[in-house]
DNA sequence: GTCAGTGCAAACCCTTTGCAGAAAG
DNA sequence: CTTTCTGCAAAGGGTTTGCACTGAC
């Protein structure tokens, strides 16, 4: 059968082309990476673990492919604070739970949160999503 | 009356002293800005504001002072995005719109807004705020 | 007089950019 | 072959820091 692929580079280049990325060596590699399960990093950790074997990529070719990556909605950016950026790989909707003493981010499962009285909107003005971190502390 | 003081300084030195502030000539000045309102502003926007007249502030001193008073709890710091950070002079619980297309930050009246089934915290946490901002968009 | 606060300029961190060489199609 | 991608290193923006001077008390 010719529409059936093990090769998981195959796969992910689907993906991506359906997304409208070409899927280069360097792409399949983040990719391959990123979402082989959900995670929250940072682009320096990306940066870190996506050259751990014999691959090389830049710095710069991580932060433009995380960029391109969110843009084309394969990603989330979290922005925890100025210094704190997520590269979230959990595609469905839903918030986080950030620990402040390890700096860990952690999903909030979808549904479980919920959010009342939201205010009307000012006129003139389309929702355009909203951002909910929890903030947690130890104990 | 000796407790009578139409200093506005003087007002605002009481408050500082009563977060464990040295009420300084920088901080007062600061602080006069500051608080004469309600706000949301860059430090940067501080910065120039806090020039306009004869008074020197140099930019390291805006930095500190608005640390300081956000870590005296005189101020909140909003993080939008990293490179979008506000000081919010308005002190009581509450949350924002943030309009895309111009940059602004507004409060969400306090107790309009409510949040339900807020997920059971992880053992060993304790509950350290939530941020909510709703981003907007023009129509 | 002592300790905290301030200004200046340099350092910093993270991210972006310019440009020449490499890969995709 | 043409266009897009990539690496390198330099530049950028916003914030912090080191140090000598000034001000608070």
């Amino acid at each position: 059968m010719t529409t059936h692929n093990i090769n998981p580079d195959a796969a992910l280049a689907s993906r991506l082309r359906a997304s409208g990325i070409t899927p280069t060596q360097r792409r399949l590699h983040i990719g391959q990476f990123l979402f082989s399960k959900l995670r929250h990093l940072s682009a320096d950790q990306v940066f870190d673990q996506v050259n751990r074997n014999s691959e090389r990529v830049s710095q710069a070719t991580v932060y433009n492919t995380l960029s391109l990556f969110v843009e084309k909605g394969l990603l989330h950016q979290i922005v925890v604070d100025p210094s704190k950026v997520f590269y979230d790989t959990n595609p469905s909707k839903h918030h986080h739970f950030y620990y402040v003493d390890t700096g860990i981010l952690e999903d909030i499962p979808t549904n479980q949160i919920e959010i009342n009285n939201l205010p009307e909107l000012p006129s003139d003005t389309l929702f355009g999503g909203v951002n909910i971190i929890i903030q947690l502390r130890k104990a």
